[in-house]
DNA sequence: AATACGGGGAG
DNA sequence: CTCCCAGTATT
C-alpha cells in the first residue's frame, strides 16, 4: 500500500483522543500548536484545558493582560510563545475583527507563527495543502528513506520539506499531516520505536539497513553555560517582599522574581556580606539575614545550568512598590521562583 | 549559519 | 547522564 494510506490507516486505528482533534475552529487549532512546539502532548495538555477553559474566543485572549496570560501560561516554558500569542490575539481582534487568517501565506505573517504552524493551522483547520515538518515526520522520513541529511542543516530543512510536501496527501492534508506525526509519536519514537508491529517495516530503508538507531542525523551540540543565582527574599514587618518583572529581553522576559544578584561563583555567608546589597534595597535598614538553601539548587536549562542561594532578609520597612507575601502567586514567575514560594513557609 | 529560548519525560 | 519534544525569532 502506498506510503499516505498506509499512515492514514494506522492513524485511525491508532490515533489518541485530544481535544484539539474535537474542532476545526482556528482559534482553538492556533493555541494547541502554540502550546505543543517543542513540548510533549502530555505536558501541553493540561495548558491546552486551562486556556480554552479561561479564554474561549480569540476575543477573551486579546482582552487579557499580558500578565494573565503569562500566569496561565507558567511552567510550560519558552514564554516568548506566550507573550507572541497575546500580540497575535490582539493583532487578529483589532485589525482583523476576530477573523483568523485562512490560508498559509498569510498565517506565516503571524507573530509566533513559523513554517511548521502555519502549515498546521492551514491544513487542519482550513484543509490547504501544506505538509507539516516537526521532530516527528524528520525522524519518520529519515528512517523510512534512509537520509542522512542533517534535519537541522539549511539543505536539510529544505530536503525534508521538499520530500514532505511530495508525500501529503492531498485530499486530506489534514488526516494525513497528523497521521504523520501521530505515527513519528507513538510508532516511530526516538528510543525503541515498535518496529516489529510497525506497518511500514517492509519498506523501510533504515530498517533493512539497521540504521534505525542512528537515524535522524542532528549536526548540533547545545553548549550550557553555569551562572550564579541569588535571590534576595525580604520580608519587613508588615510582611511585604520585593518582587520585579525581568524587563530586559532573554530568558524568563516579563516574568517576576526576587531581586537578583548574579556572582561569578558560589557565595559564602561572608562574601555574601561583601555584597552591596543595601544599594539594590534602597537603604533599607536590614535587621537580620540568613541563607535558606545550605547546598546550591541547581535549576538546568537547556542553555543554562542556575547555581541559586535564596537569602531571606528580615528588614524593617521596604519602599512602596513592595507587595503583600499573600499575592506572590498571583504573578507569573519561572518555576525555580514559584517552587521555593511553594516550599518556604513565609 | 548559529544561537537563545524552559521545562519535563524517557531511557 | 543524554536526548527529545506538534519550533520560532534573532543575530
Amino acid at each position: 500500500m502506498d506510503f499516505k494510506y498506509t499512515l492514514i490507516n494506522w492513524y485511525s486505528a491508532h490515533k489518541r483522543d485530544l481535544p484539539w482533534r474535537k474542532t476545526k475552529n482556528p482559534y482553538n487549532i492556533w493555541l494547541s500548536e502554540i502550546i505543543l512546539q517543542q513540548t510533549q502532548v502530555k505536558q501541553g495538555l493540561p495548558y491546552y484545558e486551562a486556556f480554552t477553559s479561561n479564554f474561549p474566543t480569540i476575543f477573551d485572549l486579546a482582552t487579557a493582560s499580558e500578565t494573565e496570560v503569562l500566569k496561565l501560561w507558567q511552567g510550560l516554558g519558552y514564554y516568548s510563545r506566550a507573550r507572541n500569542l497575546h500580540t497575535t490575539a490582539k493583532h487578529i481582534v483589532n485589525e482583523f475583527n476576530g477573523v483568523f487568517p485562512n490560508t498559509y501565506k498569510d498565517l506565516l505573517k503571524l507573530k509566533g507563527v513559523g513554517d511548521y504552524t502555519a502549515s498546521a493551522i492551514s491544513s487542519i483547520a482550513f484543509n490547504e495543502v501544506a505538509a507539516v515538518v516537526d521532530g516527528n515526520v524528520y525522524r519518520v522520513l529519515s528512517r523510512y528513506f534512509g537520509i542522512k541529511t542533517p534535519i537541522n542543516s539549511t539543505v536539510g530543512i529544505k530536503e525534508f520539506k521538499k520530500l514532505a510536501s511530495n508525500l501529503i496527501d492531498t485530499k486530506q492534508p489534514d488526516i494525513y499531516n497528523q497521521a504523520i506525526m501521530e505515527f513519528g509519536a507513538l510508532q516511530c519514537k526516538p528510543k525503541n520505536p515498535n518496529c516489529h508491529s510497525c506497518p511500514l517495516c517492509k519498506s523501510c530503508v533504515a530498517l533493512q539497513k539497521k540504521s534505525i538507531d542512528s537515524l535522524p542525523v542532528k549536526v548540533k551540540k547545545t553548549k550550557v553555560s553555569t551562572k550564579y543565582f541569588n535571590f534576595l527574599v525580604c520580608i519587613d514587618s508588615s510582611n511585604k517582599t520585593l518582587f520585579q518583572k525581568r524587563t530586559h529581553k532573554g530568558i524568563w522576559q516579563n516574568l517576576y522574581q526576587f531581586p537578583l544578584i548574579e556572582t561569578e561563583k558560589s557565595l559564602s555567608l561572608e562574601e555574601f556580606q561583601l555584597l552591596d546589597i543595601k544599594n539594590v534595597l534602597s537603604n533599607t535598614y536590614i535587621k537580620d539575614y540568613a541563607l535558606y538553601n545550605e547546598t546550591d539548587i541547581v535549576h538546568k536549562l537547556s542553555h543554562q545550568h542556575l547555581y541559586t542561594k535564596f537569602w531571606i532578609i528580615e528588614v524593617d520597612r521596604l519602599s512602596k512598590e513592595a507587595i503583600s507575601i499573600d499575592a506572590l502567586t498571583k504573578y507569573p514567575s519561572p518555576v525555580l521562583i514559584s517552587t521555593f514560594i511553594e516550599n518556604f513557609k513565609f
